[in-house]
DNA sequence: AGCTTGCTTGAGAGTAACTCTCAAGTGCTA
DNA sequence: TAGCACTTGAGAGTTACTCTCAAGCAAGCT
């Protein structure tokens, strides 16, 4: 049995986070001591694990609480979980990408930069000189395909 | 020369965000004409195209707002505006890292999901019966070092 | 000239998801 | 008995938008 302090540290989220996610009911079921002090058994810190993962994936607190009450209605709403799970995977994946060419996009200034810093005349990293990002995308689509 | 609309527009951003980014100073010599409104010129749709890319990237407002203001004091603070845009690329680059492995989570629950779909006793898609995220991320460790 | 439609403006309220501060209550130790 | 560490709920503050509103102006129709 953990205090919300105690599951926060477990999982490297705050204390803050923990009662936020409690008070909003995504923690089906969260037990309470004689103090009225929140008790974290396994279940409830896996549901807080699970949350946590989930939002980091995305998920949205408003569609979180819905997949909860979906967990609890029962095996029958199984099809729209795994809906929403394939949804939260495509949006993370577009993520990555989305990632990968900001990177990019930002190594590319960094690399004119680099190139010309003994000589450069022109003030490299000012956005008014800076390569577009369409053409880091297409530098991108490139790597890629290769 | 546009209307902050039109600018809007050709960046595929909301006008709200552009009056927003303009409000903040982050448009330098933005004009106006007779009747007050906004006339984006190349050099503001420019400025406005790197705030779009570099917020995107995870730049703060508050960081952006001392990036524009470090372009304006000149090339004198050229090495300041670098070492902001190396650790921008890191931040992207962990977010990279980040998605990869939030992907990754979520299809191995869907995995579950797919392979007991037909003779499932357990309601696979509770977070209660989940695998761990520890053991996701040790997945993808393995995957990128093979 | 009058009216409508469509754009713009600033001011300000609303939103998500925290994040922080506060006062009050409890338990442990010196 | 005092002090410190910890908890609680309530509520204010934060970031970066996002939306609503009333007012202003411009062009086109009647």
């Amino acid at each position: 049995m953990l205090t919300a302090n105690q599951a926060a540290q477990q999982l490297g989220m705050s204390v803050h986070t923990v009662r936020y996610y409690a008070n909003q009911g995504l923690i089906p079921n969260l037990q309470r001591d004689a103090h009225n002090q929140r008790q974290f058994d396994t279940a409830a810190l896996n549901w807080l694990q699970a949350c946590q993962y989930l939002r980091q994936s995305g998920m949205s607190i408003h569609d979180l609480k819905q997949y909860v009450a979906l967990c609890q209605t029962g095996a029958t709403t199984l099809p729209t979980r795994h809906a929403m799970l394939v949804a939260l995977a495509q949006q993370a994946q577009a993520r990555v990408v989305a990632a990968q060419q900001q990177v990019a996009y930002i190594q590319q200034q960094l690399a004119c930069y680099d190139h010309d810093e003994q000589t450069a005349q022109a003030d490299i990293l000012n956005p008014s000189n800076w390569t577009t990002p369409a053409a880091t995308a297409a530098n991108i689509d490139r790597q890629n395909n290769r």
